[in-house]
DNA sequence: TTTTTGTGTATATACAGTATATACAGTTAA
DNA sequence: TTAACTGTATATACTGTATATACACAAAAA
């Protein structure tokens, strides 16, 4: 499934999950109606607990992005895409706008940020 | 002393008042040599428990913003302002950074940013 | 049909982080 | 010396995150 958890991270290992299967989601590389690995398969590969793979699919179906037949597995639920790109577009914004507050407590121009923003977004990831 | 916190907040009511703390550091409305107020005294405007006022005098502490003398108080340390400004902008590039990386993913594009960046940064706050 | 294997679910448990009240100990000024 | 102020330490509780293990249902294999 191809999901990297850090455990010395101070995120929660099931929101690492979550995060990182939304945005798979999200980019279309899990597509509507697809089975999501299994918790027991999932939580092997892992190497952690059932029960922390279940609590992240739990966290995907309550916010719309799977559904779980019990016995049968969890699937990518069909959403809509519009909502899904401002639920994204809302996070960049406050994102941002944290980042503006702290640049101007600390005298950092706009200007910098702007070329910060240049610099990161050129990068490939 | 000006410290708003909140309840409800997902961020420990510590790191709220280390924060709010911190930015009147670098803003320079608290400046070196100043007493903050006693744990006691800030722990009975914001009804909390001295234990918690303590905490995030600690943290402050541990980050070389204050100093404190059991049974005297806490005070604003001398802190080189060329390493809290670095600070800062690390902390400005790690959001832009995650923003951009969302975008990425969800096809927002850099003039989209760009554009948040100019509004957000026009507001007054 | 019965068994086996694969699903998700529920229970009991542990540990760490955050928060509390209350008792303790040192400093300073009345 | 006493009173009023500092920060400190202890015992306790609640919540979030994580675990192992036992349970229950579904589907395919024997």
């Amino acid at each position: 499934m191809n999901i990297i958890i850090s455990n010395s991270s101070n995120i929660p290992i099931y929101e690492q999950i979550k995060e990182q299967i939304k945005s798979k989601i999200i980019s279309n590389e899990l597509k509507a109606g697809e089975m999501l690995p299994s918790i027991r398969s999932l939580a092997k590969d892992l190497r952690i607990s059932v029960i922390t793979t279940k609590n992240a699919y739990e966290g995907l179906e309550q916010e719309g992005y799977v559904e779980t037949i019990a016995a049968k597995g969890t699937y990518i639920a069909n959403k809509n895409v519009e909502i899904i790109r401002e639920e994204q577009l809302q996070k960049v914004e406050n994102l941002i706008d944290t980042a503006v507050s702290i640049a101007k407590i600390s005298k950092i121009s706009k200007e910098e940020m702007q070329s910060m923003l240049d610099i990161l977004y050129m990068e490939d990831k």
